[in-house]
DNA sequence: ACAGCAAGTGTAAACGTTTACGCATCCGTT
DNA sequence: AACGGATGCGTAAACGTTTACACTTGCTGT
């Protein structure tokens, strides 16, 4: 391994001044410094980075907990990070607790070595992890939680939160308005996000309003196979098993729709015909399926821009008095999969 | 910041104590040890990993390097390599250069100043970064590539690659077999993997081997626009005006082929009986699809514990004579997307 | 009773950087 | 000619760990 040290001696200077040459920070003469510079490409010298943190304080890495890779929404709003994190000159890292609350506690604790200089994390549930939430804050560091339940108003932490409330309130006047009486909802037991649980209680609160009954039976918790687009698939079987009146679903994401759908497909129901369909989430299949999916859009690049902003408002040492937190709208976008309820 | 001193101030020792008895793997008097525990919990303590990196030399993490979030196949990859770090304790953080051959060269370069025990990688291409590649040889730093493309026989690099010509030769058969004679590829010009460039290499020598005359022209290639699906979708129309006598397409991958066959739909022609569609990768939207995608599978559990074999055997010193290289088998799996060529 | 050994702990050095401080040197001004 | 300030650079300290080495105990075996 090629240190300073190596690049002074080879260049016959001290390695303060090697380290400011590199740097450019300070000033060097540029003889020296082009010299300096010559040696060091020619030595192939790296800055070690551990040294450099240990010093400095700083990573200039942003860290990404994800509930898992392989949520396509989870993906999109990583690309938009990335993108504004290299543009800001810093590195983004992604970590993912695949759903594993041990690990959840783990990747946080992780990142409170100070691995890199905060957080933006998708957290399953807060409430587990409260005490090290709780830490970042107290320590200065960071930490942006997306997607944010409802549950944790007390905690002190930034967050992004999406307006559920509307999103699922549309979905409901929508498919009233095209005649469903009898709506269920369809959820994995283990929820990639944590606002899945809300959007149960969402969900039941809006049927309540909207005047049906019995809205506590509907809810189909499918046990959780890893495989969201496997559960789906399952779900459609026990749907028709144990909810048969039922005309419209909404799933708790685009690939549990992705996979009902091909379910239904395989039994000969017809979406929109016989049932009507709506996913979560306007992932890029959505728009692919056959047929395309009626779906609750949250803009990856809003979420993605805004958790940056205020992840670097927190760096800059602005203030540190209130928790932020923001909710971004949500739209929904007619596509496909719903239709006038079948009469009957 | 609470550091070792802290402890070990209030614990009433020295600092070494409490590294040791942190680390537990020296001899400490058990009762010294339980009460370091205990303050070390009290005040919070997290060991900072700068410092110990610096000092030990050890990460213990890996890094992942992708072209971008988002490919499903690269993310089931990504999971089981995670699944066997994290056996193994150790850390995986990812990091992806969004198909940017600038960042490609960073995040390699990044990961050279030690951020990591090594590194495995998809890259776009070998040759541009060739260099940095061979300095993680010399160095001695664990570094496997994924998706090996064959023109790097030379470069000294552990590798995985896939046996395309086998899987291509397969695909071809099962399209000949089925009546096809005017079969067409259809690939992304900026390709998001490596291995592209070989399909298609691999493609005209089959074609030419199953004495098709005329092979060089059955390319498409579709300018992306950085979403596959999209560049899939639009490549059926231009499939449809440039190639319309085509009864088969071979897609670069399979969200490529989904955008396919959704504007084949739209256009009102039938997969299979119009036209024929074979995927790659077998992503999990392979299964859920209607039709279903026949596509070339590469198992991503043996792609993924293969590379962490290799990672873990280098690490820990074992050889470094030569490079290793493995091929992995590729299968294809027949579904609903390709069917008798239409006659006439 | 004393050598020898093991167990437990403290001291100090190292890992590779950045940067405050201080010392030369040089130039321009009086 | 002498002085002041700017410029360039070397010395040393610091960041938080781990660990080799040495030192004190207390114990065993002769």
């Amino acid at each position: 391994m090629v240190t300073l040290r190596d690049v002074a001696r080879e260049t016959g200077t001290s390695y303060a001044t090697v380290s400011r040459a590199l740097n450019g920070k300070s000033r060097v003469s540029p003889v020296t410094q082009k010299r300096v510079l010559e040696v060091a490409r020619r030595l192939g010298y790296r800055p070690n980075h551990a040294g450099r943190v240990l010093q400095s304080g700083k990573t200039n890495t942003i860290g990404l907990i994800l509930p898992c890779y392989g949520d396509p929404h989870h993906n999109e709003v990583a690309q938009t990070i990335q993108e504004e994190a290299w543009q800001r000159q810093h590195e983004l890292m992604t970590v993912s607790f695949e759903m594993d609350p041990n690990r959840e506690r783990t990747c946080l604790a992780n990142m409170l070595q100070r691995k890199c200089d905060g957080v933006i994390a998708y957290l399953a549930r807060l409430t587990p992890v409260e005490e090290l939430i709780r830490r970042f804050w107290e320590q200065r560091l960071p930490c942006v939680v997306l997607g944010l339940p409802h549950d944790v108003h007390d905690t002190p932490v930034d967050g992004i939160g999406l307006d559920l409330v509307a999103g699922i309130e549309q979905v409901i006047e929508h498919l009233v308005g095209l005649g469903h009486r009898r709506i269920a909802m369809v959820v994995d037991r283990i929820a990639s996000s944590g606002s899945i649980r809300d959007r149960v209680l969402l969900f039941r609160a809006g049927l309540r309003r909207a005047g049906m009954q019995d809205c506590s039976r509907n809810i189909l918790f499918q046990p959780s196979t890893g495989d969201t687009v496997q559960d789906g698939y399952k779900s459609a079987d026990r749907l028709l098993r144990e909810y048969p009146d039922v005309t419209a679903v909404i799933a708790m994401d685009d690939r549990m729709a992705a996979g009902m759908i091909r379910r239904l497909y395989e039994l000969g129901r017809k979406v929109p015909d016989d049932i009507s369909i709506v996913g979560t989430d306007d992932m890029w299949i959505a728009r692919t399926l056959v047929p395309s999916l009626t779906t609750i859009q949250f803009s990856p690049e809003k979420i993605g821009k805004t958790a940056i902003e205020i992840f670097f408002d927190r760096l800059d040492r602005k203030t540190w008095e209130q928790p932020k937190r923001i909710v971004l709208p949500t739209t929904l976008v007619v596509r496909e999969s719903t239709g006038p309820a079948k009469s009957g």
